[in-house]
DNA sequence: TCCTGAAGTCAACAAGTGTTGGCCTACACT
DNA sequence: AGTGTAGGCCAACACTTGTTGACTTCAGGA
């Protein structure tokens, strides 16, 4: 029986978030998404053209941020750690950010432009300084993409063990701390600039992709 | 001219970590790295078998940990910090846990084993009760795994622009509390059991990797 | 009724993958 | 010098990948 072209593409579309989630980019082959949609593999390609194009299709989401100004200043750690873990959970879209990104480049640019466009503008918000929110930002990212990369993707036994709300316990203060803490002291016994012009690997990393593109450059100024 | 089979080794082991450490491991093809070893890729068949055993011979690593009860008790997460932050730079052993990790369950397992068998230990050196020490490793682990991916995979701006003191200065005192903080109540208006439940380390895991159909499966609850 | 166009299938392509086996060839021995 | 062998190369295999174009089938308007 026949279905309508926008069907087809949804069921496409969700077959190949789950895929992407679970494959990461290279081991979800169109063939595998296509015979989940029970569609032939060349459906695909009239709908989306190609791959990536269908990655770009797949993989646009929205964080669905809370707004922390609605939340008391102290509390801010809180909800965010508890938003995350609930926005894991609720479908695929960081899981493939996280199985994409780590080695594909578009894929990693794409989660750049979701954090910077989404996470950032928040902490604005609540920081004053807006030279300091996309540092701040990146360290919220660090810290909440580290447990999620160790519970849901890496699946560390004791990450996995913990429940919700210890999680929550253990990280609500350091996502509190990186929001509204007081910016520390680069330790003074070190020996190094603490300029930001250059990044340690920046020069070194040898880019098996063009890694000219800033569009997604987290800062704001 | 020709070279001796443990020199030959030790060149297709080097251009496999890079390729690994890079590509991950589905882009990281024998092809590549023979022609990176300067070889032909049925060498690298006969001296390892296959691409399962070479990368299991290419990620065997130390992660070389420094011993923290020579460290005074309040600098422990200073010390941590530091040494991941160097430990990254010296060879490409946690990019490939990391990079490969992600998208294939063999790597991952290795991942779990060296963070295992390394980390946890010296933690549970430091702190008191055993029970707690695989718990604190996971929250370290995720922080530290958590900056890596942000500053050296996914090259988020802000988190490549700081400079290593920065990021020690921001780090320390969350990894220092994972390590020797107090254990936070869980949030008291939730719905969770109480006991808190740490697995080892070292607990198996079933893994059913590739199965789109059980991507459920790798969430929680 | 026929006809048109959209939905879907099929078979094949070129390229790239891991892997295999046969064949050279330099060189350290006798 | 002759020779055995370890180091190395080549060509091919069976398979998978993204992608293409020609073909079929159906629904509905004229």
């Amino acid at each position: 029986m026949r279905r309508s072209a926008e069907v087809t593409k949804a069921a496409i579309l969700a077959a190949a978030r789950e895929r992407f989630a679970t494959d990461g980019y290279e081991k979800a082959t169109i063939r595998a998404i296509a015979t989940d949609a029970n569609i032939d593999p060349s459906m695909v390609m009239r709908y989306f053209g190609n791959k990536d194009r269908l990655f770009a299709a797949a993989a646009e989401f929205d964080l669905d941020l809370p707004d922390l100004n609605a939340t008391p200043r102290d509390q801010v750690g809180t909800a965010l750690v508890r938003h995350f873990l609930t926005r894991w959970q609720a479908d695929d879209a960081l899981q493939i950010l996280l199985r994409t990104g780590v080695t594909n480049e578009a894929a990693a640019e794409r989660t750049r432009v979701v954090f910077a466009a989404q996470l950032a503008p928040l902490i604005i918000h609540l920081v004053g300084d807006p030279d300091q929110a996309p540092t701040r930002a990146a360290l919220v990212a660090s810290q909440m993409l580290g447990m999620a990369l160790c519970r849901y993707i890496l699946r560390f036994p004791p990450a996995v063990a913990m429940s919700d709300d210890e999680v929550i316990a253990w990280l609500s203060p350091t996502i509190q701390s990186y929001l509204t803490g007081e910016r520390p002291d680069p330790h003074p016994l070190s020996r190094t600039s603490s300029g930001t012009s250059n990044a340690p690997f920046t020069a070194e990393y040898r880019a098996p992709f063009n890694s000219a593109s800033h569009s997604s450059d987290l800062r704001i100024r």
